[in-house]
DNA sequence: TCCGCCGTGTTAGCGCTGTTATCGTGGGAC
DNA sequence: GTCCCACGATAACAGCGCTAACACGGCGGA
């Protein structure tokens, strides 16, 4: 038999997976812990001292879940790993998401430094690349409130906001503008189009390849850029120009 | 005297200034209004259809305010005005934002329809003059969820999300890349940067002004762009280039 | 004038909630 | 043994959302 600890914790994380955390009643918890009302405020002080640990346990869970993203060679790419999983975490723990995100009152889970955290080293990644273009504090929060709202809504108002399509738009939009990284889902970059068709216009030839271009755009970029070691972008020649 | 009615939705929006609204008793709200306990059934079927009207109420302030910016030449301009009107609403009104667009159980707001609506217009205009790179739904949702986002974790981290400087990052970075704007604040956009260095470096001339490149970039865009009347960008020639 | 209707005020109460006090019990430490 | 402490069980508290029942008063129609 497990601690009275433990099965309070796991029946509320239960009950969070089809309820709101605000219509769970302590009853309800402490019948499918099988403990006495009084359990939870011997060990959590009041209900909301339970729902901030049940928060701070779904951030582990979070945090672990990040951490099994295999780092690569693209810090910017690992970025974008990283948004998709917090959205894919969001969409499958709707309640306990909302819990995390949305604390009420003054109780605010620790753990939410430490996801920041974490992504702070993410963004600094890319910055010791050469491929950030803001402080990464500022970089690291723009993104993940940028990343909350997009669960919130899609969360809160699925039929309206529930568009898959939405987070990658957000995602390519903050994380391109913060890196620099133009690149979105189907179409190239407006600099790259635009450049590429100049440089055939001008030359009188075909458009130059994409790889090229993408180190001219590198060279380009503002200063407080490192050298550092400048890969290949995955941007391809083949699907250039406007579709139709 | 005023009604029941509206005495009940003033006092709930009183109380609603300083305190969650879940956290308010249907008992504190009689008190105010000076009625008795059924009154808010009578009226509002429950409390959560009370708290659904006040949210309501609040779109109309909010939708209100937004409609008193007046609409200039620069529609991305006018995007971002409404961007800081939601922010600006949003840290005023912190408990009443928190009920229109974090809705608890199935009671969510209708008004958040019309706002998407006017936002959805707002877009539109961007892309009748040409200023728009993706379909006005997705622009609309992308740059709602994102706002939503900045003013959500502004409010419940202030002391992690509260900088100041998140919401403009967040919103150029949005609405920068849904329009194809691509100017922040001291900066000049990747794609007017490159071609313009491109151009100048290929023709062996000095820079071309940025009007001549504005209306090019407008002519390559992808298709689905109206003719329209295209207005001389305010993307000055004076600032080209690499500032070092 | 009388009637019925309707919006409103009043009282009492139901079942549920979070929370606490109280007591009992069982097992490990000294 | 005995002391202590984590845990279980019961009962109770005040407050909550919500409802039933009734009383009052103004107002249009017969």
């Amino acid at each position: 038999m497990s601690t009275a600890r433990e099965r309070i914790l796991e029946a509320t994380g239960e009950l969070l997976a089809t309820k709101d955390a605000l219509a769970i009643s302590t009853r309800a918890i402490c019948d499918r812990a099988k403990v006495g009302a009084p359990e939870i405020y011997r060990q959590f002080g009041d209900k909301q001292g339970l729902l901030t640990a049940v928060a701070d346990i779904g951030f582990e869970r979070f945090l672990a879940e990040k951490r099994r993203n295999p780092l690569t060679e693209d810090p910017v790419a690992d970025l974008r790993t990283a948004w998709d999983s917090h959205v894919a975490f969001a969409l499958r723990n709707p309640y306990l998401y909302r819990l995390m995100f949305t604390p009420t009152g003054d109780a605010k889970p620790q753990a939410i430094k430490e996801a920041q955290a974490i992504l702070l080293k993410a963004v600094e990644r890319c910055r010791d690349a050469g491929r950030l273009l803001m402080a990464p504090e500022l970089a690291g929060q723009s993104i993940l409130s940028a990343n909350v709202g997009v669960c919130m809504m899609a969360l809160s108002f699925p039929e309206l906001f529930g568009d898959p399509a939405v987070s990658p738009a957000v995602r390519d939009a903050v994380i391109g503008t913060v890196t620099g990284d133009e690149r979105e889902d189907d179409r190239l970059g407006t600099a790259t189009v635009l450049a590429q068709v100049l440089v055939g216009t001008l030359t009188g030839t075909a458009p130059v390849t994409g790889t090229a271009l993408d180190d001219l755009t590198r060279a380009l970029r503002p200063p407080a850029i490192g050298p550092s070691d400048i890969g290949p972008s995955d941007i391809g020649p083949s699907d250039i120009g406007p579709s139709d």
